[in-house]
DNA sequence: CTGTGACCTGACGTATACGTCAAGCACGGT
DNA sequence: ACCGTGCTTGACGTATACGTCAGGTCACAG
């Protein structure tokens, strides 16, 4: 079962990161993350994650993890995968973050500006789907006498 | 310009409609609704409405024009095509709407509880992008002095 | 030697609401 | 006769974020 995450840690001389022990495979990445392995693949796919190999295994470090946490966080906050992606290729050629901080809030605004828009329409579109709800009732009351 | 429309007109020994003024083609019918053909072609193709022919050129009456008003109307309240289609069909097998009536306030309900959650979900996640906002200036602010 | 489990890489499928050609007919005007 | 216009019917393209195979490798258990 743990066999071949023995192996992958064995066979790691000096690998980069700090922590061993945090190292995992797909499948307890995925777990840990809830998010499927296909997940994991096409974010990788699109250049969010660069997970280690061993082998042709992937190895999600703790790096990773964390990176995958931002993704996360970023779709619940409704930015697109592509959006993401530039946050953190910016973070990651950005060292006193300035330049990300400065696009982070411009995102940041504009996607607040989308969803106070949203929230408008939202509630004009409530208002109205009320009042037919109203009519709706009625109609069927007058037929229920 | 507007030949083939007096052709169709001509042509029309006793449309079933009232009023042959109102007959429009896909034309005008797009142009008075505010979309494009290929949407009315569209929807045709999903059953939602059903032009006249004369030969093989669309003819929309006002029947068509009110039911594209509707359909509009339903996009605009966030229904799906399908589910519009379902209200329509309804409605016309339905002589005095009483099955409609109730299937539209079953559907109204479930539309308002999905917006009010919507809703709810656009506050937190404003709040959230609020916080973010403040951090990125915060951060910026350190950065500049 | 073969089965089993975890992993790998393509690559096509999904849903929605149309957009965008492509190819062709019928019409009146010149 | 030829042209431009408006209309017709397919049929493939678009965007998003993965889901869902298919087919193959690798290491170890039996």
């Amino acid at each position: 079962m743990s066999e071949q995450r023995e192996r992958i840690s064995g066979e790691l001389p000096g690998f980069e990161d700090m922590q061993q022990g945090d190292l995992k495979s797909i499948a307890e990445a995925s777990e840990a993350l809830g998010v499927t392995q296909r997940t994991l693949r096409f974010y990788e796919d699109k250049g969010l994650i660069q997970p280690g190999r061993v082998g042709s295994m992937r190895v999600y470090s703790r790096r990773e993890m964390g990176r995958m946490q931002l993704i996360l966080r970023g779709k619940r906050l409704g930015f697109s995968i592509r959006e993401i992606g530039e946050f953190l290729s910016l973070y990651d050629h950005d060292p006193d973050q300035v330049v990300q901080a400065q696009r982070m809030l411009d995102a940041t605004q504009e996607r607040l500006a989308e969803l106070r828009h949203q929230r408008e329409a939202i509630d004009q579109t409530i208002s109205e789907l009320e009042s037919i709800e109203k009519m709706s009732r009625q109609h069927l009351a007058r037929k229920d006498k």
